[in-house]
RNA sequence: GGUCGCGUAGCUCAGCUGGAUAGAGCAUCUGCCUUCUAAGCAGACGGUCACAGGUUCGAAUCCUGUCGCGAUCACCA
C-alpha cells in the first residue's frame, strides 16, 4: 500500500467518525511548489457529501491525520486545499526499499495474452525516410513499454513487396540500368531501387507531356503513357508467375532488404516476425465468404461484396471487388486472422500507421468485431501525424525527402562536432568516440521525435537540425554520464550499498523531491502502457533529470563530510541513473558512461 | 460538403481522471567554472490557453457553435 492509499483510508475514516458519512473516494494532487507540503487532499469534492466550510473541514481532517498517522508530520490548509507534510522517515524508508531493486519500474511477464505490435511496414521500391523513422521509433518504443508493463510482445512488420510500385522500379532498372548492382555502384540496395523509382517517374512524366503536346487529354495521357502500360503489364506477368519477372523481382527485393536491414540496425529496431504482402495478399477472401453466410456482408448486383456500417455512423465499405479480387481491407482482415493463427496467444494488436488511415482502421476494427473475434476488442491504431518539412510534404517520387540514413549520419556528425569543441574525450580512441557520437546523435533524434504527442504533426527543419540543449536526449544522457562519473569516484563498497540512512538525519528538500519522482516511475510506465505513449516516459525522464541537475549543482555529493549522508547521496544518484537508463531503454535510446 | 485530428509565450512543446498565481526548453538579458563533467545551475523578460457561448463552488481541460490548419471521404495501398 502506498502513502496515498494509506492517507485515503484515513481520510475516509476521519470523515466517517466526524460527519457520519462514507466518502466514495478522495482526490489527491501533488502539492504545488509554492506551498508547504508533499501531498494535497482536495476538500472541494467532499462538499457534495458533507456540508460546511471547506477550510474548516480541511483543518479537522488535517488534525485527525496528524494525530493518527505517523507519516503525516504536519499540515496547513489554504482555501479548500489540505497540504500534508510527510515525514522524512517515510521517504527514507521508501528509498531504502527500492534502492537495490534491479528492475525497478519493470513488471515481470504476467500470465496474460500477448500483444502484437506492427510497425514500419515499408514499400520495397525506395529507401526509408523521416516519416518511417517516426513510425519505427514509436512502434519500437510502444512495444518496449508494453513489455515493461508485463506483456509478452511480438514485434512485426508487413513488407509491401508486391504491386505496381515495385514494378515501376524494376521496369526502369531493366530499361536503363545497364546491369547495375549495389556491388557495382557501391550504393545501398534500397537507395539503388529508389533511384530507379525516381527514374521511372521522370520518364513517365516526359511521356505524358509529349502526349499532351500532341493534343491528348491530360487524364487520358496519364493513363496511356507507355511506361505505365509496361509497368502494368509487368505486374500482370508477376501475378501470373512469369519466371523472368519473378526472378528480377526477387533480385531487386533482396537488395532492398539488405538496405533496410542496415537502416534498422542503425536505428536499433528489430522484429520477431516478418510478413510479406506477396504471401498474404490473397488472404481474407474465405472470411468474406463466411461473413456473407452470417449476414455480416452482402453482395451487390455486380457481384462486389460490401458491409453496411451506417448504423455506426460510418459508410458502406467494399470488402471484395466485383471480379472477386481482394482490396486492401480484405487483406488486412485476412492478415489479422492469420497472425492469431501463427501466434495463438495473441490477445490484442497495435498497428503503427499514419493518421491518414484513421478511417481505414476504424472500419477494420469494427469489421473484425462484427466477425466475432475475441481479440478484436483489443485492437489499437497507434496513429501519428505526418512529419512535414518547411517546404511542405515530403514526396519520394520527386526526391524531396529526408533520407533516414542521411539524417542519422548528419545527427552523428553534429554530435561529433559539439563533442570535439567541448574536448572532454581527448583520451578516447577514435573507435570509442565514433561509437559515442552515434549514441548521442541518435539520442538527440529519437528523443526529439518521441517527446511529442504522436497525434501531432511534426514540422522538421533540417537546417536548424535538432537541439542538444535543454529538453533533449543529450541533456539527459549528459546527466547520466555525470552520475556515472560520480559513481566511479565514489567507489562504494558492498557494505556501503546496503547502508541505510539513519533516522536522525534530515533530508535535503531536493532529495525529497527526487525520491518523490522515483516513487512515481512505476505508475508512469503503467500509464504510458495504457496510453501507448512514449511521450509520457520522455517527459517524466526530463523532469527527473532536471530535478537531479538542480540537486547536483546545489548540494555536494562526494564532498559531503558526514559519511552517512555522503553514502546516501551517492546511492540516490545511482538510483536516479538506473531509472534514467531504464526509462531511456523504453524509448530505445542508449545511455553513455561518459560524454 | 460529411467525418476525424490539431490550435497553449516570438519559436518547439508539457499540462494525468476539471482544482491553488497556466509550466519547461530555445531565443533575449543578468549572475555562477581553484570543489563531484558548465551539453549544466540560479534568475529576469515573455500568455485574451484560436474565438463565442454553456455546464459548476471552480474550465486550457467537459459540451455546443464559429474560425484557422491538416487528414480522409477510390472496386489505390
Amino acid at each position: 500500500m502506498n502513502i496515498q492509499e494509506v492517507i485515503e483510508n484515513k481520510v475516509i475514516e476521519a470523515v466517517a467518525s466526524m460527519y457520519d458519512m462514507t466518502l466514495p473516494s478522495v482526490e489527491f494532487q501533488p502539492t504545488r511548489k509554492d506551498f508547504e507540503g508533499d501531498i494535497t487532499v482536495v476538500v472541494f469534492p467532499m462538499l457534495r457529501y458533507i456540508k460546511g466550510n471547506p477550510e474548516q473541514i480541511g483543518i479537522q481532517i488535517g488534525t485527525y491525520l496528524e494525530k493518527e498517522l505517523n507519516e503525516v508530520k504536519e499540515f496547513n490548509v489554504i482555501k479548500g486545499f489540505l497540504n500534508l507534510v510527510i515525514t522524512d522517515n517515510y521517504f527514507k524508508k521508501f528509498f531504502n526499499s527500492i534502492k537495490n531493486e534491479e528492475s525497478y519500474g519493470r513488471k515481470p511477464e504476467q500470465d496474460r495474452n500477448a500483444i502484437l505490435v506492427e510497425y514500419s511496414s515499408p514499400n520495397t521500391n525506395k529507401p526509408l525516410h523521416l516519416g518511417h523513422i517516426r513510425n519505427n521509433l514509436l512502434g519500437y518504443s510502444v512495444a518496449e513499454i508494453l513489455k515493461a508493463d508485463g506483456n509478452r510482445v511480438y514485434k512485426t512488420q508487413i513488407i509491401n513487396d508486391r504491386g505496381i510500385h515495385i514494378c515501376k522500379s524494376m521496369l526502369a532498372w531493366q530499361m536503363f540500368g545497364n546491369g547495375e548492382t549495389p556491388e557495382s555502384t557501391g550504393l545501398k540496395g534500397d537507395k539503388l531501387a529508389g533511384l530507379y523509382y525516381v527514374k521511372f517517374d521522370k520518364v513517365y512524366k516526359e511521356e505524358v507531356e509529349k502526349l499532351v503536346a500532341a493534343g491528348k487529354d491530360k487524364i487520358k495521357a496519364e493513363r496511356e503513357a507507355p511506361m505505365l502500360l509496361k509497368a502494368q503489364e509487368m505486374l500482370r506477368k508477376w501475378e501470373a508467375g512469369d519466371a523472368e519477372v519473378v526472378k528480377l523481382w526477387k533480385k531487386m527485393n533482396s537488395w532492398v532488404y539488405a538496405g533496410f536491414d542496415e537502416t534498422y540496425a542503425n536505428l536499433g529496431v528489430n522484429f520477431d516476425k516478418l510478413y510479406y504482402e506477396s504471401e498474404t495478399y490473397l488472404l481474407g477472401k474465405d472470411v468474406i465468404a463466411e461473413g456473407i453466410e452470417n449476414g455480416i456482408f452482402y453482395t451487390k448486383e455486380d457481384g462486389s461484396v460490401w458491409i453496411d456500417l451506417t448504423d455506426e455512423g460510418l459508410d458502406e465499405k467494399i470488402v471484395l471487388r466485383a471480379d472477386g479480387t481482394a482490396v486492401y481491407m480484405t487483406q488486412d482482415i485476412g492478415t489479422a486472422i492469420q497472425r492469431v493463427k501463427d501466434f495463438p496467444d495473441i490477445g490484442g494488436m497495435v498497428y503503427t500507421v499514419g493518421n491518414e488511415q484513421d478511417y481505414h482502421f476504424k472500419v477494420l476494427f469494427l469489421i473484425l468485431k462484427k466477425l466475432g473475434y475475441s481479440w478484436a476488442q483489443h485492437l489499437y491504431h497507434l496513429s501519428y501525424g505526418m512529419v512535414d518539412l518547411p517546404e511542405g510534404k515530403m514526396k519520394s517520387r520527386e526526391g524531396t525527402v529526408v533520407d533516414a540514413d542521411d539524417l542519422i549520419d548528419e545527427m552523428t556528425n553534429t554530435a561529433a562536432q559539439i563533442s570535439e569543441e567541448l574536448g572532454k574525450l581527448d583520451d578516447y580512441s577514435e573507435e570509442e568516440r565514433k561509437k559515442l557520437y552515434r549514441i548521442i546523435g541518435l539520442g538527440a533524434l529519437k528523443y526529439y521525435i518521441l517527446k511529442v504527442d504522436p497525434k501531432k504533426r511534426i514540422l522538421f527543419n533540417p537546417e536548424e537540425s535538432v537541439d542538444f540543449q535543454g529538453n533533449t536526449g543529450p541533456f539527459i544522457q549528459y546527466t547520466y554520464a555525470r552520475i556515472q562519473s560520480i559513481l566511479r569516484k565514489a567507489n562504494l563498497s558492498a557494505d556501503d550499498l546496503v547502508k541505510k540512512l539513519g533516522e536522525s538525519v534530515g533530508l535535503h528538500p531536493k532529495e525529497k523531491e527526487l525520491i518523490k519522482l522515483l516513487e512515481i516511475y512505476p505508475d508512469t510506465v503503467k500509464l504510458a502502457a495504457e496510453n501507448y505513449s512514449p511521450a509520457l516516459i520522455a517527459n517524466y525522464t526530463y523532469d527527473l533529470v532536471k530535478e537531479f541537475n538542480s540537486f547536483y549543482q546545489q548540494v555536494s555529493i562526494l564532498g559531503e563530510s558526514e559519511e552517512e549522508i555522503r553514502v546516501f547521496r551517492v546511492q540516490l544518484a545511482k538510483k536516479v541513473g538506473e531509472v534514467i537508463k531504464s526509462a531511456f531503454k523504453l524509448l530505445g535510446i542508449e545511455v553513455p558512461v561518459r560524454m
